[in-house]
DNA sequence: CGAACTGTTGACCGTCGTCAAGATCTGTGG
DNA sequence: CCACAGATCTTGACGACGGTCAACAGTTCG
């Protein structure tokens, strides 16, 4: 862990030396296999994660065991340290996709660390902002938009987030059940089911072992886009 | 605006009367009437808002005319102000609903206060953290929820956030449009319109001259949690 | 090789969005 | 104070979107 990783963080963004030594004194690195719980929502002993590689689903079920997923976190990404402010609790799970590496900091430690170093506080303030931003676009979308089009979106924002381009299209970096993309969207996995594989049939993208490669992006943009629903795709 | 109301804003929290000295230094206070638009979406002249008196509605609305509300803004709270940080746009509209007076910043002086008080950065990052985890269970709630208990919800929040103990039974304190309720709580004009009306029927709430007033608390508070649809107060 | 997980598809039908018509309320100008 | 226009609310009718259940096919892994 180097000072020069650090500083690539956007939480870290901006220091001067002096203090990304003050945070690397404080870090504590740790390791992760697959498909491994980091967090569970509900847990109190709280502590201000960053990624350093691999990809973790945050995901949040309620009481009635529906289940959403939050976010994807990729490398760089904070995760985990909101609940440090409020109130002190995880609010959701956080279950690595691949092997990972994360870097963490105790709640004192962060604190400290924000008060010696007010860019680092200001560097949050921005970072959860986008995520606000992100969050009520995703409110007014479940409100207003049907589950085609939230598909679409939603896999349109994870290839921008984590899409690679490859001879076989745009493919989204991680495997994806039909249950995730459902659980992003906000639909049931049925529904999730029906809508990519007519996308697949009509050949705008295929699936291969988990991964979602998509070859017509501008169908995709359409039905995200369109105002009047799409006649090709719509349930058979 | 005196150093004591500045020091109970929850932005301002925790800070030595020096810093609040700072803080007055460079603020800006203005009144609005009712149904006054203090900014549009889209807007670049963005400053950070703390709202002393009154009320406020921020709302969204996307590209087709879909709308949401995103919140309600009351005395104390802070609004408008993420936007400094992420792209200096307002992602929203903001409304008084009553008269209201209010104290801003430009993005410039409040950069510099946090920069010599880092406490304001660590209270930013906890109200925008709490926000950002009541959209987050919004999300929840409306991928997993129906209509009627989105709306008893939307109401127990908004009581719970603006209510007010009265002969008439808890009353939210400024008034409320059934499509205002129908934006809150994700659904249509018409939902909205026929769920209110079956709880009138049922003598849980009454509303007089737009205001809200409930008399069952539990009632509604039933129908929020329950995991069965109630049979009475379905569509009829 | 069987158990557990994942994905596909058909059938059914409830929720709730949409449109239309009318009632009621509110504010403005004569 | 009345008249009238515009906003707001209520209610009915209709039907489609998509949630739910069931059955089964493929995969994965101990």
């Amino acid at each position: 862990m180097s000072r020069q990783t650090l500083s690539n963080l956007e939480l870290f963004r901006g220091l001067p030396t002096a203090a990304l030594d003050d945070v690397l004194a404080s870090a504590t690195a740790r390791s992760f296999a697959r498909d491994f719980r980091v967090f569970n929502q509900g847990e109190t002993r709280v502590r201000a994660h960053v990624l350093i590689n691999g990809w973790i689903r945050i995901s949040q079920s309620g009481s009635d065991g529906a289940q959403i997923v939050v976010r994807f976190i990729g490398p760089g990404d904070i995760f985990g340290a909101i609940s440090l402010f409020t109130d002190r609790r995880y609010p959701a799970d956080a279950d690595t996709l691949t092997e990972a590496t994360e870097v963490s900091w105790s709640d004192r430690a962060l604190l400290d660390l924000m008060n010696n170093h007010p860019q680092i506080a200001i560097n949050a303030v921005r970072i959860v902002g986008q995520r606000l931003q992100e969050a009520q676009h995703r409110v007014r979308e479940l409100a207003t938009q049907r589950a085609e089009r939230r598909v679409a979106h939603a896999l349109l924002r994870l290839l921008r987030q984590v899409g690679t381009m490859t001879s076989r299209g745009f493919v989204i970096r991680f495997p994806l059940r039909r249950k995730d993309v459902a659980d992003i969207a906000g639909t049931t996995l049925y529904s999730a089911s029906r809508i990519l594989s007519s996308w697949e049939r009509a050949g705008w993208l295929k699936t291969l072992d988990r991964r979602i490669a998509v070859e017509s992006l501008s169908e995709l943009m359409r039905i995200a886009e369109d105002e009047s629903g799409s006649d090709i795709t719509t349930f058979p």
